[in-house]
DNA sequence: TGTACATCAGTGAACGCGCGTTCACTGATGTAC
DNA sequence: TGTACATCAGTGAACGCGCGTTCACTGATGTAC
């Protein structure tokens, strides 16, 4: 158990309350400062202040806990995307798409171990869809997407023939750039041309789509 | 030591004759079915047949033979690259990218783990350039999309001022989605809907770039 | 051409590491009567 | 309202694992004279 110190506080109880929700915390801040490597299971016990083994009374093993804290990142992510789609008062349905550009390729620079550990881990296909990958509109950030090309189709601005796939495309401009500059050849490129290389980019999706 | 057939062979000789060498292959084989993980100090030692601290007389830890495996996958795409681009007698300087491009998620379909190896592991920076990463024309991956964005300009496909740079808008769509099919959550898609989207996503670049 | 000796490339044995996971257990909780 | 008992959520101790890496060594190679 942490207390606001992030210092172990010893439990008085015997039972812990709610466990399963203080190894999911402890699993998200580990995968947050370390990726998906660092999710590690006595870690996380550790820091919830149980013995290892409590874990399993809550998940099967590492990789199920793994898959709750992927889960619980791409939460966040789609939490990200609608805030930055809530800001957009007016603005055509092209807003739309840039803003989860935006979203996305932000959360990965601010949030770079959750990110990877959202994409790096194989999981469950997203694209379909669980609730706990959701954020509050109930839709994941694929289904986001998603729902901001229908837009653009129904503004006329996409061709409905493109329609089918556009949002692979999409996907794959901005999560690879987001790879490179994460932990590819790109690190060491300075912010500032960070930022001008994602408008470009974001600049060559809505004009290529 | 391994014969054709891919036993061990006991070895004659104290000396290997080139350990340096076998340990590469061996890493470069242990890459391949299984990604930069994979390559284990001890099992690419015992593939040489050979005791496994010999290793550190060639490499002075694992993450050093890493590295040159890594080197080698590189150059290995640069190769591949190189190829697509002989194949192709006249088309404009667009056919030149696009080969890039098309040999680029190629390689990334076909030789996944030593894909992963190359990008997947942080390392110096390709941008620059090593010898070891370069294809039969001295040149690295990146600098032959370079050379490509060039011949763009020079022929006036692609205006000057939007030359700068561009090697990272195309490098990240390709990218991407290499790596959304790969390990991320466009796994479970059929081939031949990958293929598709994939001569789309070119289409996307050649027009949005 | 032959011998002495330095250098080099392997061997052999051992280390500590932290991990995930299993087992048999006990203390705490809540429910039926 | 009080008690008996089943269920649940933790404890305690231990495992085997394969890894990277270090140490002191010995057999093989090549070079100087």
């Amino acid at each position: 158990m942490m207390d606001a110190s992030g210092g172990i506080r010893a439990r008085h109880t015997y039972h812990h309350g709610d466990l399963r929700r203080a190894l999911l915390d402890a699993g998200i801040a580990l995968a947050r400062d370390g990726g998906p490597d660092a999710v590690v299971l006595r870690e996380a016990t550790r820091r919830a202040g149980v013995v290892p083994n409590a874990a399993y009374r809550h998940f099967a093993s590492r990789h199920a806990l793994l898959q709750a804290v992927r889960a619980a990142a791409l939460a966040a992510l789609a939490v990200a995307m609608e805030k930055q789609l809530a800001r957009l008062r007016d603005g055509g349905p092209r807003a739309g798409l840039r803003a989860i550009g935006t979203a996305y390729l932000r959360f990965a620079r601010t949030e770079p171990g959750l990110f990877r550990t959202a994409f790096a881990v194989p999981g469950e296909a997203e694209t379909a869809g669980s609730p706990a990958m959701a954020g509050k509109s109930g839709l994941n950030p694929f289904q986001l997407l998603g729902v901001a090309l229908d837009r653009m189709v129904a503004a006329g601005v996409l061709p409905a023939e493109r329609r089918p796939g556009a949002e692979y495309l999409a996907w794959s401009a901005v999560h690879g750039l987001a790879m490179l500059v994460l932990e590819g050849p790109l690190r060491r490129l300075p912010r500032t041309q960070t930022r001008v290389i994602e408008q470009r980019l974001l600049d060559m999706v809505d004009k290529g789509l």
